[in-house]
DNA sequence: TCGTTCAGATCGAACGTTCGTTCGATAATA
DNA sequence: TATTATCGAACGAACGTTCGATCTGAACGA
């Protein structure tokens, strides 16, 4: 057999945990929502928790990539661009994954420290070794902290993709189309740590 | 009498609705850590949701003041850094203020719509404002579109400080001092949109 | 090819717990 | 004494989990 409410299950966990948390859903409506009954989340997933621990590794399994970009070597600018077209193209491969990143952040679960606390270390940790190799290389000023340069395009970039929805909804502001805003936070940013 | 319950209920709403949100924390769990028995929430609030309209709405009051600063009028730069340090100082005096804000941006309740995007709206426009009038004034470069700048700026700023407590844990960077926060962040943003 | 077998998949009722709210009683103040 | 503040027990609803029953489909022997 195929197991296919196990995957509706996981489906359905990604879309109603990121909308309202992991609180804010009920194993009732989880399986509602999958047409599954009720005792599928405690026999594939072990309990509630469970299904949520198993839909937040899936989500960010993908973080790993960031790794990728610095290994490609290269002009530290690139790597940047790369990162920010990255993030983007997470974004939309992952719709999802925006909210459980700030969800966890802002409410942390047990899950926190082992799936994404990890996850967020790695790419501000990457983000921050390709600032401080451009400053070595004398591309990048030096009197900015590394850490807070990797933090404020992090910040940038993510919160932008969080408030698109909101953005639009708000003011009108149709959100920019993808190569501008990747144009527009390059040319803010890049130009903001550049040397000289 | 004084409602003492009331003032205690509020503050103890204030830190636990913050650290887990709307779902995260059970009537039982709030009156107890307010000392007050488990009717009060409905006494002075109508109920859990009520205490939690109340919390958001005290604590996204000081949104008003962002307008202070445009009104004041000035170099849209002078602006700029007005606009860090208040977010600085509002983290500050509101600890948990950035939780609730995040926490409804990505898991909006009902009260989402009422009081937190009108405070956010206000922010940015104003933000974008400032920026449109720094373009019109040829001191910062019109190829970027106000908004996105404002969203950066902002998103900048208030990824810093949600992240600030986790980055500390995570990478033993201490967090930056305000002053050297605010001066990385300013060289960042405003060398980024400066014309020229 | 056909019936049997059996492990995995799925179901829904039932259980005990916890939830948010209500309500009558009591305490404190004016 | 009237009013406001506070309490804690009680209620029905909803919660997450468990469990025995049923269904499904592949494997196997005849």
């Amino acid at each position: 057999m195929k197991a296919e409410r196990r995957i509706a299950l996981i489906e359905a966990g990604t879309r109603l945990f990121a909308e309202r948390g992991l609180n804010g859903v009920s194993v009732r409506e989880l399986s509602r929502s999958a047409d599954a009954s009720i005792s599928m989340v405690s026999y594939y997933f072990g309990g509630k928790e469970g299904l949520y621990a198993a839909v937040l590794e899936e989500q960010f399994a993908c973080f790993d990539q960031i790794e990728e970009i610095r290994k490609q070597g290269g002009d530290p600018l690139a790597m940047i661009e790369g990162y920010i077209r990255w993030t983007i193209r997470r974004h939309r491969t992952h719709p999802y994954l925006l909210r459980f990143y700030t969800s966890e952040l802002t409410n942390p679960t047990p899950y926190f420290a082992k799936i994404v606390s990890p996850a967020i270390e790695k790419v501000i940790r990457t983000l921050a070794e390709i600032i401080a190799d451009g400053m070595r290389r004398g591309q990048f000023r030096t009197n900015i902290h590394a850490v807070s340069a990797a933090t404020a395009l992090a910040g940038m970039v993510s919160y932008h993709m969080l408030s698109t929805l909101a953005t639009q909804a708000l003011f009108g502001h149709a959100p920019v189309e993808d190569e501008s805003l990747i144009r527009d936070y390059l040319a803010i940013f890049t130009r903001g740590i550049q040397a000289g």
